[in-house]
DNA sequence: GAACGCATAATCGTATACAATACTGTGGTG
DNA sequence: CACCACAGTATTGTATACGATTATGCGTTC
């Protein structure tokens, strides 16, 4: 079963590769919060040993989008209300003043890069793919920091949406879908007037609402099978 | 070799014993960065196998405090200038308005807590221990993440300290080792008060005089070796 | 004498084997 | 009928073995 691996799929490490992969599906809510990620399984799946996959899912882990428990296995992460709201303090702190930092040095190309991502958005939307909707809706987030040259904060937002998108999974109060679009073509007006003050505002509001769209009150697990989630 | 493993060892988990004992080396500055950790010798030193080596160096990789190159081993790792600005950076947005919060929910406890800390690091520093001193000092800005009861955000600071230590010891440029001692007391003064804004606008000002100390022109790599640095 | 190439050794990457622990179902007993 | 004990099964934790890649040292050649 290492036919193919000495082909040459060994440069970006197949054990980024699987933690991608899985992290993708997440990320899409195929692999649902509670969703126990057995080992051989998954091993099975991607056509790798265990070592590799542990190796992903401590990458996971190391994020907080699985949770390894002792003796039990591993399982993707249930964000408890408290730290629902703990993450979306910490983008509180850290997005709006990044926003203002990439508005201040945002580019044409950046420009054009960011309101590509929109209308890729817009269209995975219209195409009934809300999964990946949530997904590029969340690379927006990411991108802005990179925009804005820090890499260290874009690493720290970066793990900040994927676990947003475990609390949207569970705490999500359906209604609405698309206000987010608003608050991000608000943003990229403010970027191509490189308002800074602006786009500060605008970020702040927009997690705002964010936070106030959820209901953070009860819980709603759910089990679903991880072979028929991943695809094949 | 596994005789006293099956002791009680296995509680916290071998892995995170070994990537704790080497954290700590890190910030005791016994390991400097780019000093190349073999799995082969760690795993002599700790008496395990080099499948729980791997673990842990994987867990530091995540925090950034080792860097893994591929078929070439595992370092200390060595931030550039520019990661060193962005960690500040990065401290900047989260940790004064964090300690903010502190101030505002400091118990009795905490403070005192807070105050034996810096006794602790005062006596290190007085024993000539600046290794000890240093991850002291690093220990209290967690703490106040900690009492500001933000775990997530508590986590992030951990790993900034961390690396903060790291780029102390390329950048720094001796001078007022205990200038950091004044600010610490200055906030605990703010704490005892209550006193939110003081504390935000001391945090502020304390990170600030803390980047400003540093030399981020050149750089200075240190090879020294393994074996000795742990100790044993 | 310097530079190149090849053989050897060391180290990492991955797979697999075995041990330890937790889960499941069955049979018995109160 | 409910509950507990126990055996069997499955899954994870760890160690080790083997293959691949890289570093090193020596000998040859120009």
């Amino acid at each position: 079963m290492n036919e193919q691996s000495k082909a040459l799929a060994s440069q970006p490490s197949q054990a980024e590769q699987v933690a991608q992969e899985l992290e993708r599906a997440i990320h899409e809510h195929r692999l649902t919060p509670g969703a126990k990620l057995g080992e051989d399984e998954i091993a099975e799946v991607y056509g790798v040993s265990r070592t590799i996959v542990r190796a992903a899912l401590q990458t996971l882990a190391h994020q907080r989008l699985v949770e390894l428990r002792r003796n039990k296995g591993a399982f993707v992460a249930q964000p408890s209300v408290r730290e629902a709201r703990e993450v979306f303090e910490a983008r509180a702190l850290l997005e709006p003043r990044t926003a203002r930092s990439a508005a201040e040095r945002m580019t044409k190309a950046d420009l054009d890069a960011l309101t590509r991502q929109i209308e890729e958005e817009h269209a995975a939307l219209a195409a009934g793919d809300s999964g990946r909707a949530l997904f590029l809706s969340g690379q927006f987030h990411i991108e802005i920091a990179r925009i804005a040259d820090q890499a260290t904060i874009a690493a720290f937002v970066s793990e900040l949406v994927s676990r947003s998108s475990l609390i949207i999974a569970l705490y999500w109060q359906r209604r609405a879908a698309l206000c987010e679009s608003h608050a991000h073509h608000a943003l990229i007006e403010a970027f191509r007037d490189r308002d800074g003050d602006r786009a500060e505002d605008l970020m702040k509001g927009h997690l705002l609402d964010l936070v106030t769209s959820l209901d953070l009150r009860n819980v709603a697990p759910m089990p679903g099978s991880l072979r028929e989630a991943l695809g094949k």
